[in-house]
Order: structure tokens, then sequence, then C-alpha cells
DNA sequence: TCGATATATCTTGATGTCGAGATAAACAGG
DNA sequence: CCTGTTTATCTCGACATCAAGATATATCGA
């Protein structure tokens, strides 16, 4: 089947043949494939009345397991997002009640964001739902195959994940 | 090598054992990898004064080929964005002087974007400036993988260019 | 211990995006 | 032709994000 980027690459062979545009190829992809994805996960998500960038916060702090707190400074690291970003999240949430600020007892620098009980409910309905969703796109891959993909992927995010960029 | 994902899989293993989160193996390594891209991308740009949002409208313009112009609906089906969306960029890349707006001589609803020569050079020079950069970051496959990996990725997104959704 | 530097978080202002609705023209059926 | 519906674009207000800088605490070396 045919996508949008194989039309893309197409046209820039026409437009520019000195050019070589292989790595659109899958880069394009990545890129247009996660615009995608974002949709898909805020359709999901509303009918547990929850926007992505919450998800993304109360499931990186179910992950933690019990107690259920990180820094602001571990929640960054996990959504690639700004500070500036994450203390905006960090105050909706606590205004909605799904986290609570706590003074970090070793250092009075930071502070712990630990979820409430409910925060935890939603962020497990929320997670279950999603996994739903995803494996119904999935299943236009044979299960070998996803373990391809996977690998080929983690070989592209490793470089970033493990150099402090 | 691991990457954050890896963490984030076995995480959830530990917390949720009820869970099949395999999905997560793939959908979150693609998220993860053009957030990723997006600021390797705003980074390459800066060198030829373009923001992201710009290159993507303008190269869809070149790409169309002489004479270089799309109405803004077909700008809206490339670069995924909403109609007000596409208005706004194209008011900022009009004030740039880098394209005009002209009326659809056939429907007089329509409007036609048309790249002008400085716009179309500045899409050329930072079009080859992104390739160098993107082919340095795929040079961790080789060249059957990266084949490979864009053929399994052109699978998961094809269903979504294929349908008017 | 002191001073310089590094770290953790928050504040602020600018900006880009979205969603919903407005406008205007095209089209289809009777 | 009308009339209702669809299509193409634009307007507007709300909102999330970012970048840069501010503040407070921690840490390291002399």
């Amino acid at each position: 089947m045919e996508d949008e980027v194989d039309r893309l690459v197409a046209a820039w062979r026409r437009e520019r043949p000195d050019l070589d545009v292989e790595p659109l190829e899958v880069l394009s992809r990545v890129s247009r494939l996660a615009r995608h994805l974002d949709r898909a996960r805020r359709a999901a998500f509303t009918e547990h009345g929850l926007e992505p960038w919450e998800f993304d916060v109360l499931t990186a702090l179910r992950r933690a397991g019990a107690p259920y707190q990180l820094s602001p400074g571990q929640l960054l690291t996990q959504t690639l997002v700004t500070s500036g970003t994450m203390t905006n999240r960090i105050d909706r949430l606590a205004g909605k009640g799904l986290v609570q600020r706590l003074p970090d007892p070793g250092d009075r620098r930071g502070v712990l964001v630990r979820l409430t009980d409910s925060g935890r409910n939603r962020a497990d309905e929320a997670l279950a739902g999603l996994l739903d969703h995803e494996r119904a796109l999935l299943a236009e891959l044979a299960p070998a195959q996803r373990t391809e993909l996977a690998g080929l992927l983690r070989r592209l995010v490793a470089p970033f994940d493990n150099v402090p960029s």
C-alpha cells in the first residue's frame, strides 16, 4: 500500500533528481506517524476525560511504583518537555486533584510530585484503553515484524536517550 | 544499546504484570523519536533562519513543481495541521515575502499559495542541510535495514493516509 | 569556611496550534 | 432558477509550549 511519504519522495526525485532523499523514507514516516498517533491518542483518552499531556505525566508517576512520586526533573527527562512546561502541567494536575506537590525531604530546592488515589485510578483506566487501541493499529504487522520494527527504532532512539543532549 | 522505552516497558511489567504492554515497544519509540527529530530539525534550520513549520509549508510548495503553487486545502493534507493554523502560517510567510496569495481563477472561494523566488531558494538550501543531518542519524543502520524499517513504517502509516480521517 | 559554580524549580512573555464558528461560493435536486 | 447542502477559507478566543531569566539551595575546591 502506498502512503503520503511515497508520493512525497517521488515528488522530490522529480523536482530535485540531484539530491539523495532516501533519509525521508524513514524519518518523514516517523514524524507523520507520530502526528497521526497523537490524534488517535487524543481520541482514545476523551472517553477517560484526559488530555495526552495529562496521561504522560500521570503514567510516568504510576510506573515509578509506590509511593508513586518523582521529582519534576525526573518527569522532564521522561516526557521530553521543558521545565516551564512541567511546572505548568503539575499546577494544573494538582488543581484537578490528580497529583500533589510535597517538599523533598532530602533537598530543599526540590519538590516531589505524588499521584493521588484518584490520579492513579485515572492512569490505570486510560492505559488499558490506550493499549487496546494501539494493539489494533499494530495488528497490521506480524509479531516477528513488530519485534523487528521495535529493534530498528531502538537503534535510532538510543543515541538521543543516552547522551544528555 | 538500551533506550528510555526499554526502561519504560520494564517498569510497566513490574507494576502491571497483568497488562500486555508490547504495543509500547513500537509506538512509544515512534513518539519519542519524533520528538527528538523535531528538536534536531529545529537546530538544523536555525542556520538557514527557518522554523520547522515554515520549512514544511515551503517544501510542500517546492515539491509541487513549477509554478510552485497549491491551495491551502492541499497544504493541509500534506502538513497535518488544521485550517486555522494554515491560514496563520500563510499570513506569516507572506509577510516575510516567501509566498504570495493569488485568487484561484477556477473557484472564487479558493486561493492559491505560490512560492516566491526567495522562498524557493530558502526551501532548497534548508532541504539540503536537513538531509545531511538526517543521513548522519541513519548511519546507525545498514542500507538494507533502512529499507526494511521504511517498509514496516509504511504499513503502519498507510491506513491513516488512505482513509479521509 | 568562603566563594564560585552547578542544580532544581519556577516565572514571564511571546508564539503557534487547535476547535468552533463565520463567510462566501459552488453544487445538486426539484 | 430557488433552496438546502457541501466545500474552501478565514476569524477568534483559549490554551499549551518554549526560551530565557530569576531564585534558592547545594556542592566543590582552595
